[in-house]
DNA sequence: GCCACTACCTTGTGTCACAAGGTAGCTTGT
DNA sequence: ACAAGCTACCTTGTGACACAAGGTAGTGGC
């Protein structure tokens, strides 16, 4: 979560559908609001209201200074643990790079 | 935890210890034991009481068919997860390869 | 006999993912 | 105007799980 939101903020919603565009990552939003609320609580994340062009408002999420040094910690743990991972599983670290374009958070904007 | 069942059987208590040579993967006996049952409850282990040279018989685990299915499974869904994982956090794909030497099911017998 | 170590297991607590359901704004069709 | 449908938010209830803590028992050293 806190990595989709590092280039830009987004919204409850479009993150549930970013997410399930990858079946790996597939979840619903009876998970993600309340993890978003979660992050909110422990000041990871900042939110806005904003108007949609159609459609009610949507509540966008930014991360604060807290939210980037928690992700920085995480990047870190999760590289110990998928490495401890594949040395149990005896699986090859390969470089699946061909699903990244499509939800890496890249600041860009041509939706 | 299948995946370290896969070389050859094995004892909870071995099984904490091997882990916990790991500090990403540490965890405490109130977590193996319960996950080992339910291992067995769903018929991918099966169980043997062997005596110990010293100390109190240990329970052995060893892989069914069933259980070594259901490694395969996992294998690919993990492998589906962490490319996802890493696309999204942007974390590069290196071989950390250092550790699987330690823990790693290399039907060894040599500790 | 007592302590320490090995080795098993259970109970209680808190967290979390998810399905299901609820509210409300906006647009489109008739 | 009003219904239907989509967008977008949120809550409640359930079940699974990790973990800390505590309990039982066999073995060996002092």
């Amino acid at each position: 979560m806190l990595a989709l939101l590092e280039g830009e903020a987004r919204y409850g919603f479009e993150l549930v559908q970013r997410l399930g565009q990858n079946p790996a990552l597939l979840t619903s939003e009876g998970t993600i609001y309340p993890l978003l609320s979660r992050l909110h609580r422990e000041r990871l994340v900042e939110t806005e209201w904003r108007e949609s062009p159609a459609g009610p408002p949507r509540k966008y999420y930014r991360l604060t200074p807290r939210g980037r040094e928690a992700l920085a910690v995480f990047r870190q743990q999760w590289v110990g643990f998928r490495d401890a991972v594949d040395g149990v599983l005896g699986t090859p670290q390969n470089g699946g790079d061909t699903w990244s374009a499509t939800v890496k958070p890249t600041t860009e904007s041509g939706d």
